[in-house]
DNA sequence: GACTTGACTTAGACAATGTCCATTGTAGGA
DNA sequence: TCCTACAATGGACATTGTCTAAGTCAAGTC
């Protein structure tokens, strides 16, 4: 994660306590915490942290293209930290994990100019939805 | 639409002038409301009904399946009465226009089992993200 | 047609998530 | 060290959705 702070920093991002926090918070595989579990998170950290800078660093960390918003649930966004490597997710069903996953084929090909209604398409989202090992066997 | 009427009162569902309402709302090719849209379109036919009720009735048309639950933007659920015939969604990403569009290949043939992590997948949710023409040209 | 009953509807309180703003604090350069 | 622009704070507010207690009504029965 000294990548992502050293990537930042270069970038004329200015670094503070909980700026580095939040983006420590973040390091990892398969990590897709909301806005609110990075804030526990990071309390745990620098108690005085606020909800809001919580809210607006995770948002320039997306701007900045560092890490990406995902909606595998109606409820909260999360935040993937893996942005530089494309992916899509696989979702349980029943307890809320999330995986990274890398399927084969090309959906953005899968898609012919009649079904395109003349859109620019930029971006393919897939969301697999199923039952952890777990949850099949509890 | 008197289709889905007719399915419904068939399974048992009872009939009031809220629910006719509702399911009148989502009639079409290409809707996808969001529950306080359908509410608001709701209301000028039924001044009265409820928010609730329509929350309640959504609920109730997605469990029986004549309803899809989708989630293109992050802000609101949206409503999709065209359960019957699998499709996925493209989406704008200027103004929120949704299309419903047909993709050729198989999302799920192409996630090998060893990115499956043992998960037992069901249902592979696809959305293609770009600009409309209008949003291109304006 | 009137009665009955359980399902439906209502309004409003509440919850979860996210945004905004005025004020206070501080990183980093001069 | 001092300045200044940018960042952080906390609390109000907005949006979306859920829940509940009380009233209402659709549809079956007589």
């Amino acid at each position: 994660m000294s990548d992502l702070l050293e990537r930042l920093r270069g970038r004329g991002w200015r670094m503070t306590a909980q700026r580095r926090v939040v983006a420590e918070v973040l390091d990892g595989d398969h990590v897709h915490l909301t806005a609110d579990e990075v804030h526990a998170r990071a309390v745990e950290r620098l108690p005085e942290i606020s909800r809001a800078t919580v809210y607006n660093t995770l948002g320039e960390l997306v701007t900045l293209g560092e890490v990406l918003e995902v909606s595998t649930d109606r409820r909260a966004k999360r935040y993937d930290p893996n942005a530089h490597r494309p992916h899509h997710h696989l979702v349980c069903a029943r307890c809320g994990a999330i995986r990274d996953v890398h399927p084969t084929g090309d959906p953005l090909g899968d898609l012919p100019a009649t079904e395109r209604f003349g859109f620019t398409i930029s971006d393919v989202e897939v969301t697999y939805r199923g039952v952890c090992p777990n949850c099949v066997s509890a």
